[in-house]
DNA sequence: TATGAATGAGGGTTCATTCAT
DNA sequence: CATGAATGAACCCTCATTCAT
């Protein structure tokens, strides 16, 4: 039935444009992995890049809301700041394509379109922000340049995506509770009984 | 001369290639940017895909050839990986567009230039991977996972080359030692007298 | 009931294809006019050349049988070249959609409809043919080249439907008599009392 | 050499305009028809639409131009007249495929486009409208309806684009002469010694 | 050195039509 | 009666590349 199809279409489409671009994925491409032809594609999106556009938006639509209903009603910066990083590898973890092509692909959008996204991840990125600046604010936080820090770190998440593998020999709680204690460390956070010095048996 | 010609080509490719991706440059861009017919760009490089394994090799070797010449006989493992932070980081902001090529465009490759490019990438990452070793070996470093963590720092700095504009507030030597501070935080070094809390003035 | 939703597919169709040509309009057009779907379409017509075959010949056949039941049993070849132009002009100015479909996308038929087409059109023709001819006949018509003649009145007449507009400062039947006596003295008539020498008063 | 095919194509466009529609020619058939590739054609045109507009307003601006000199400096409208309809019977006898385009595809035309075709349309029938403006100020045309005569006796003069063909028996400057006689009847100039009495022996 | 001309292959998209439901 | 789904063929156009001059 047509939701399958759609659902198999975006799928194709998050696999190929993931591994080989968007501009190096031809329709056909996107056609014989949806096991469609190229004019039945057309059934299911608007455009090739419409479908970009959407998958772009969800992914990052997703990642708000689970990232603002994990962080509301949390009022202690480090708290919240841990719980952002942990959901944020463990969203790159299990969606590293989806999120390699927000990360990868944002310059080709139309500008009506990229800013549609581009607003998307402007607000997840401001739950960050605010958790960095309410740490810095109440002195949990001791870092130079809170800014620059930010941003290090989310591009720090963001390579998960690029390389995590669920092959790997640490699990993925783990390793997100490791990324959230780089974090902290990088913020300057004193780590009182962390996950990271408990792994170390201390 | 003809290695003017050469080295707008380059330039010209560098900036498109970046800017639009491998995919998304046609030779007609680079023709125009070139300030050459489409022809004329054949007496100046191989293919297009040569041109683009052309200078991924060129970034990685300069970024290669001096890491290596900056590490070189420095026995301390902190400064040794502080020194390749740095190195990294001035490299990522001064040379934004080639960086990120070679980040985002390996995946174009044929299988050949790939290998030649990522036997590049590797040899330099092994620098990192000695420093860290080194450090956690004599207990400079502590953290739990010093290959998950050598690698997310990698992609902390890749980052620069995303983000990083010359008209910045922070002057680049001060970013390349915030940076430094952060990843050996973030490897558990003691940060005693580190740039950082100098810059706070304590 | 399905004849009604027939008569609007046909509107739908004399609509578009007087505006944009056969060619320049999609089923999909057609579909959207009508108010149906694409496939609902085919219940209503055999095929998108058999739709404009039967718009034609629909047309041509109205005005055959009218031009003929308006001229059987009038002797005096000028009354009967008047009343042909008559009906001619009210014809193209009532339909002028219809008719331009039938002057300008005779050569999108396929040989055989347009045979049938022709066969039509020709039918209609020799009625002014025969006007003309009797009219040269008995002395009445006076013009060096009468073939010629006829059918560039003819032209001329059709161009009504290219420009009329009901929004015309000249009523219909006033334009019809006028196209009338252009033609009577085209073709050599002296006109004792027309209703052009009416109009002007004497 | 470049204008040679350039010229190529522009023939097999003016052939397969005229025979087929715009719509109804592809690239495929002019490539063919200009015995080229398509890509070839690129060479020599920007777009189909604009090989087709080219087309338009290259008909009508040599139209134009030899009607304006032809007419320029002549005083008597009635000789004005004469030598319009000469001039375009001629005209859409020589070229009756470009005059047909340019009749019947008006509509395809891009906004922009169509604006320049019928700025130049519209220059040209000035030319006619002034002399039938003229005609009937000094009292040479007697014609109810002028604006209405001079719009029938256009669209009489284009039909000769759809049938006219060289191997007619009626040598061209006569199909002209009795044209223009035919016009003037129907403007209701007296014929003083016209072309057409003379055809007749009188 | 430089480029106009040329092209086979492929780009994304729409075509008119059919058919199972 | 009506339509979503499906498609092979074709749409216009651009691709990266070669070659004669």
């Amino acid at each position: 039935m047509a939701l399958d199809t759609r659902e198999r279409v975006r799928r194709a489409a998050v696999k190929l444009f993931a591994a080989k671009g968007f501009h190096g994925t031809g329709i056909r491409d996107l056609a014989q992995e949806s096991k469609l032809s190229t004019a039945s594609l057309y059934h299911y999106m608007g455009s090739k890049e419409e479908l970009l556009a959407d998958i772009m938006r969800d992914c990052l639509r997703t990642l708000l809301d689970s990232a603002t209903a994990e962080v509301t009603g949390v009022p202690d910066p480090v708290e919240r700041l841990r719980k952002l990083v942990k959901l944020h590898v463990r969203a790159h973890a299990r969606k590293p394509r989806e999120t390699r092509i927000v990360d990868h692909e944002i310059h080709v959008l139309t500008p009506a379109a990229r800013r549609s996204v581009v607003a998307l991840r402007d607000a997840y990125e401001s739950l960050w922000a605010d958790a960095v600046a309410d740490g810095v604010a109440c002195g949990a936080f001791t870092t130079a340049h809170p800014g620059v820090t930010r941003i290090a770190l989310l591009e720090m998440c963001n390579g998960v995506a690029r390389w995590y593998s669920p092959r790997g020999s640490l699990p993925l709680d783990e390793l997100a509770a490791h990324y959230a204690d780089v974090a902290l460390r990088a913020l300057g956070a004193c780590p009182q009984g962390s996950a990271e010095r408990q792994s170390k048996g201390e």
